[in-house]
RNA sequence: GGGGGUGUGGUGGAGUGGUCAAUCACAACAGACUGUAAAUCUGUCGGCCUUUGGCCUACGUAGGUUCGAAUCCUACCGCCCCCA
């Protein structure tokens, strides 16, 4: 079967849309989450747990999977899948490695940086040559789209350079052509028709390389696209603003690698359909749970007696609590069922949204109760609600 | 009763004359995490201040030796072991 996208519903008042992508692997109702399972595994949960996390979507990566064969036999669930080409490793195995930066620039941060001799990796026009923990491997735009025939995901990806955000214009537009010649070579090594592949849509930080890079992509016949590549904090609404208009209406966006709750919104009223993160299942692991009322570290003491559920499990924050500092193995498994749940229900929810025509009003009142805003200066932290009794008489 | 050992910060446990407010671990507290190098990492952790520095109080208690003591001596107190 040929996957195939349609749009259903364009949301008036933004660039938003519902849709369905049908896969041989099952149907993908978006705006979706999809959920990282860079080994053909999402951390700490089973086949089953996966299911009863109502998750649409995974990514594996084939950098991680390079040898593997079959990559939902190693998912052991019948879920629809991508894979990345493994160009993200460029970048994190390279210059994010020197540069000591992720792909989204950080407030204040220093915004340049230089060069391209990276410890790990060596960039060539053929390919990239990864040398980590002693060990040596290429990765050519035909070797990528090889192996990820072999994993056999719905969807599957070029292979592209992801650039650091402190990679200066010159750098960032090199890379970009280079990455367009790898996405045609990726596009003539594509053979089989059960799978979509994407182009990926580059140009780092800089506005008119995102729209020149879109443009190059939108005219060769990809079956979808990833918009992949470094962004600068609070810039994301106005790059995905000068990529999206210059995409094909009908085909499925992808947005690589992002995001926080704030980027879901951002990202879906600027047009993306799906979007990948390891916040949910990573964060989860570091204690951070997710909740309606904001984002919580269930460590700190003020958790150890709270009652509220978890989702899919059902056990207590407390005793979640409990298990986190007791290092039991459980916890990570019982956060994770739960932030990937709710990270599922917040897309459920805009798409309801979206299809009833409630989507600004929902919007605002899920960021208000999500994030307040902050009132006074240092004691802005939220109270948690378990604790009311416990801090004594105070004397105003 | 005799002999031996030991007493350090919230805890365990280093340190046996100066560079010690005291290694380290745990606990506690705070922070980070954006196509997974990560179930991880970072910071603080006696008190006060004009905080890349200064001052004060501290290594069971009380004295002593010394220019200088958590470190040596004496006594006392507590705990542990062995012999009666």
């Amino acid at each position: 079967m040929r996957p195939r996208f349609t749009v259903t519903t364009k949301h008036r008042g933004s660039r938003a849309r519902l849709g369905v992508l049908r896969t041989p692997h099952g149907t993908v109702r978006t705006p979706a989450y999809v959920i990282v399972a860079t080994h053909a595994e999402v951390r700490t949960l089973t086949p089953a747990d996966i299911k009863k996390t109502k998750t649409q979507l995974v990514i594996a990566n084939t950098y991680h999977l390079w040898e593997q064969r079959d990559a939902h036999r190693m998912l052991g669930a019948r879920i629809p899948m991508m894979t990345d080409s493994g160009g993200f490793q460029v970048f994190s195995l390279g210059a994010a490695k020197d540069h000591r930066v992720g792909k989204v620039l950080k407030r204040g941060h220093r915004t340049t940086g230089t060069g391209s001799d990276y410890s790990t990796v060596a960039i060539t026009e053929d390919g990239a040559h990864f040398s980590v923990a002693g060990k040596r491997r290429s990765i050519t735009p035909e070797s990528s789209i090889a192996t990820q025939e072999r994993l056999g995901a719905d969807i599957i990806f070029v292979f592209d350079e992801c650039t650091s955000p402190l990679h200066p214009m010159r750098y960032t537009k090199n890379s970009m052509d280079r990455t367009h010649r790898w996405a045609l070579r990726s596009l003539k090594a594509h053979t089989r028709t059960d799978q979509l592949l994407y182009g990926i849509v580059q140009g780092g930080r800089f506005k008119r390389l995102r729209a020149a890079s879109a443009k190059t992509l939108a005219a060769l016949p990809f079956g979808g696209y990833g918009i992949g590549g470094s962004f600068g904090k609070d810039e994301m609404t106005e790059t995905l603003a000068s990529v999206i208009p210059h995409l094909p209406d009908d085909k499925p966006r992808h947005l690589l690698g992002i995001g926080s709750v704030s980027d879901i919104f951002a990202a879906v009223e600027a047009g993306v359909d799906t979007m990948d993160c390891v916040i949910p299942t990573r964060e989860a692991r570091h204690a951070r749970i997710y909740t309606d009322d904001g984002i919580v570290d269930v460590r700190k003491m003020a958790f150890a007696d709270d009652r509220r559920r978890l989702l899919v499990s059902r056990a207590s924050i407390g005793r979640l609590h409990r298990l986190f500092r007791a290092r039991d193995q459980r916890a990570g498994r019982l956060a994770t069922l739960h932030n990937v749940r709710w990270f599922n229900l917040t897309l459920e929810r805009i798409r309801a949204a979206l299809a009833d025509g409630s989507y600004g009003t929902f919007k605002r009142s899920f960021l208000t109760r999500f994030s307040p805003p902050r009132r006074g200066s240092s004691s802005a932290r939220r109270r948690t609600h378990t604790h009311t009794g416990s801090r004594g008489s105070r004397a105003y």
